[in-house]
DNA sequence: ATTCCACAGGAAACGCTGGAGT
DNA sequence: ACTCCAGCGTTTCCTGTGGAAT
């Protein structure tokens, strides 16, 4: 154990008259059979008074039972679905919206109070819900949504067989009980047990990969087909389907429908991308974009609705100081009104608050919550780089630690070059390094503009827009710039030439 | 008014990769 | 197994340009 682990007893001292009987009771557990002096290394975290009552619900997975200032467009999907229960065909949906403003809560939300009224009234209706950015290609959504419907089917069969079974067993004793049922005899009841168990046979489930997508496609037909039922498909991140394997998918999944006997599709696909439709088939475009919902992002108030419901649930009671929530939502609303990033930053700074043994969340932690995210963004943003870019990076970075600030791209490329031989990668040409430029100033890495310096020509200046130290540390953890010995001598060159 | 620096950034073409079609 | 094609990162070649210096 490390002097930091033991010197918070006094910090225990300190805090034991707030102690209540629960903590005290752990305590006597932990140290059993343990020396009384030595902390353990979880003690202190669980000593001070817990801020969290349910941290879950502040996580992005969480889907709320209620969404505020969501209602209209949460009815609108409503009022178009519930043809599904009448047992038509619903239009089909286009959800748009950017990250953060409740598109999949609000369209989860609504299929789950789907599902739920259709079981009520047995009306067999199925939603299945695709992230299209995990399943990205026509293969697997195909293979997925087949897989959920042979899935389905197998069980519905099984049902069926069961029942099938012990009427035969009850008629097989008293034949007198095919009275009421469809089957005239015990010999009718087994030809479709028969039948049935062929069927179940038959139903086997789509490998991942291997099959030609039109078989895959056919599978997946027959077992929608199978019953007679209305599928609610639900796209997410549709965009990102389009972009990398096109509307193949989409043009027919919604020609189905004509062809389908027993059952209906709907799809309700769910963008971020308000122009995606653009890239679109005209014909896929007109019948997908049946109906169109369009969720704005919130503004500040209703960004602080949102979190005062979710923190409710989430923190104890009086755990968070009156600001918080404003400033949150204040912080979220600069962001483009994300609610995603307002509940991040609640639950980071009431993290930090944790590890800090607060007694409650104040400013600060939101403050330092802001500060904690944005790095971690830039940390992963840096980390991802292509090995090119991270050199000229490296190069930025090397020239602002030698005290040269509003670095120009001539200078860069320099320390660049030198970089390059030193590690032995290819050596880009300077309107390349331009471009790579230019990208980390739109990641937000750098600040470059572009400005004329008289006779002295035109160039970008470019100034470091991120904590220099962090960024240099994640630079050098990748394998390839790691062995770099020294920059000194490539930035004490520039000042020899 | 003219010159001219030190690049910016557009256009086209190239080489490579990986997927679709045959 | 084969070609064909599209997309991407990149190179080559290029024209354009704001303003201090002349």
């Amino acid at each position: 154990m490390t002097d930091e682990n033991t010197q918070p007893t006094d910090d225990g001292v300190d805090v034991s008259p707030d102690r209540n009987f629960d903590n005290v009771d752990l305590d006597d557990v932990v140290f059993d059979d343990d020396e009384d002096d030595d902390q353990g290394l979880f003690d202190d975290l669980l000593s001070g008074e817990p801020i969290f009552e349910n941290k879950e619900v502040l996580r992005p997975s969480y889907t709320p039972h209620e969404l505020p200032h969501r209602k209209d467009q949460i009815n609108n999907m409503a009022t178009i679905l519930v043809a599904a229960l009448r047992g038509e065909t619903p239009s089909n949906i286009l959800i748009y919206g950017k990250t953060g403003t409740g598109k999949t809560a609000s369209a989860k939300f609504v299929s789950k109070e789907l599902e739920s009224t259709s079981q009520k009234y047995d009306v067999p209706c199925n939603v299945e819900y695709i992230n299209c950015e995990v399943t990205d290609t026509q293969y697997r959504v195909l293979a997925q949504l087949a897989n959920k419907f042979i899935e389905n089917n197998q069980e519905f069969v099984d049902d069926r067989l069961e029942e099938l079974t012990t009427l035969r067993e009850g008629a097989s004793s008293d034949p007198s009980r095919l009275a009421d049922t469809a089957f005239e005899s015990t010999e009718a009841i087994d030809a479709r047990i028969e039948e049935l168990e062929d069927d179940r046979e038959e139903m086997e489930s789509v490998p991942m990969t291997g099959w030609p997508t039109d078989r895959v496609y056919n599978t997946f037909f027959e077992a929608v087909d199978y019953e007679e039922r209305v599928v609610v498909i639900m796209l997410d991140e549709i965009d990102k389907l389009v972009e990398k394997s096109g509307d193949d998918t989409l043009y027919n999944l919604s020609r189905m429908n004509s062809e389908l006997e027993n059952s209906r599709v709907s799809i309700i696909g769910i963008s971020n991308d308000l122009k995606f439709t653009d890239f679109l088939d005209p014909r896929v475009k007109s019948s997908l974009g049946e109906e169109e919902i369009v969720f704005p992002p919130y503004d500040a108030n209703q960004l602080r609705d949102i979190l005062q419901h979710r923190a409710e649930v989430a923190f104890k009671a009086d755990a968070l100081s009156d600001d918080v929530i404003p400033l949150c939502a204040a912080f979220a609303a600069q962001e483009h009104g994300d609610a995603r990033r307002a509940l991040d930053l609640l639950r980071t700074a009431g993290e930090l608050a944790e590890r800090d043994q607060a007694e409650g969340v104040n400013e600060k932690h939101v403050r330092k919550a802001q500060e904690k995210i944005e790095l971690d963004r830039v940390v992963e943003v840096v980390r991802t780089l292509p090995t090119q870019s991270k050199l000229v990076l490296f190069s930025i970075i090397s020239l602002e630690k030698n005290g040269v600030h509003n670095v120009n791209t001539g200078e860069v490329y320099n320390i660049y070059k030198r970089l390059c031989e030193e590690i032995d990668a290819d050596v880009l040409t300077q309107r390349r390094v331009t471009d790579l430029i230019s990208e980390l100033d739109m990641l937000g890495i750098v600040n470059a503009v572009v400005v004329s310096k008289g006779r002295y020509g035109r160039t970008k200046e470019i100034s470091l827009s991120v904590p220099i130290d962090e960024t240099e540390a994640v630079l050098m953890s990748d394998s390839r710039l790691g062995d770099i010995e020294s920059v000194q001598p490539f930035v004490q060159a520039r000042f020899d030439n």
